[in-house]
DNA sequence: TCATTAAATTGTT
DNA sequence: AACAATTTAATGA
């Protein structure tokens, strides 16, 4: 069933403010934009739920509009993988898209969240037409290359502070999710669920990320403070940076 | 607007 | 995994 969650009647057009979210809408000539709005659909997915799993045919590129989704695979030995959360402003698929195959990971929801969707078939009309809408898919891939590169030396990481300092720093990608400032709102069960460690130890790091000044924990959320920190610093002790 | 209550989230063991 | 403390959201006077 939930393969098939897109494809039920949960879709609706998108309302003006929702357009307003989408990075690429702007990069396109009027009629492409025109021609893209009445192509795009929202729909809902109530937290923990599944948008698709690993092997669907790839019908759409999606885009998170309100939320948090978890990009995640399924490993020979059965554990799950997780590859990256996609916060509002991220999109995602278009490597399947584009080659019209099935799409390789999960996406599931983290919290209850908005997605809109292009048609592939629109998609694809705009890579063979607009010049801006290719440069965003690409800068795209690109950046989602770097991510994932990163992903894999998270995940070699044995320290817990590290893998929840790094995950931070790749939720606040700036090109991938152009939506954030400097306010990450996701609680720490969220987090957890993200990084593979239980919530009591992501609550430790993220103590410890504070004490370090790299972070300001927050209610539902936090404040990142020293993004570079994040991203590069291999010890984390008590000391102020 | 304020007080009360419920729900969500955090901090700790 | 369980519990207490804290913060937010919802409700109604």
């Amino acid at each position: 069933m939930t393969i098939d969650n897109f494809n039920h009647q949960r879709r609706r057009a998108l309302l003006a403010h929702e357009l307003q979210a989408i990075a690429w809408l702007p990069v396109l000539s009027p009629a492409d934009r025109e021609r893209a709005s009445n192509n795009l659909e929202i729909f809902e997915v109530q937290s923990g739920e599944t948008v698709f799993n690993m092997g669907r045919p790839a019908t759409h590129w999606f885009g998170v509009v309100e939320g948090l989704l978890k990009m995640s695979s399924d490993s020979a030995e059965g554990n799950t993988l997780t590859f990256a959360g996609v916060p509002p402003g991220g999109w995602f698929g278009e490597g399947t898209v584009l080659k019209r195959e099935a799409y390789r990971y999960n996406i599931q929801a983290l919290r209850k969240s908005r997605l809109a969707g292009l048609q592939a078939n629109t998609f694809h009309w705009l890579l063979d037409h607009s010049i801006g809408f290719n440069r965003f898919v690409m800068n795209q891939l690109n950046e989602r290359l770097g991510q994932f590169i990163a992903g894999r030396e998270i995940d070699r990481m044995t320290d817990p502070d590290i893998r929840v300092a790094r995950s931070l720093a790749a939720l606040m990608n700036p090109v991938l999710y152009p939506g954030f400032s400097t306010v990450l709102n996701i609680t720490q069960q969220e987090l957890a669920y993200l990084v593979g460690l239980s919530r009591q130890r992501v609550n430790e790091a993220l103590t410890v990320l504070a004490a370090c000044g790299a972070i300001a924990v927050e209610y539902g959320g936090l404040r990142v403070l020293n993004l570079h920190a994040l991203r590069t610093r291999t010890v984390f002790d008590a000391r102020p940076l």
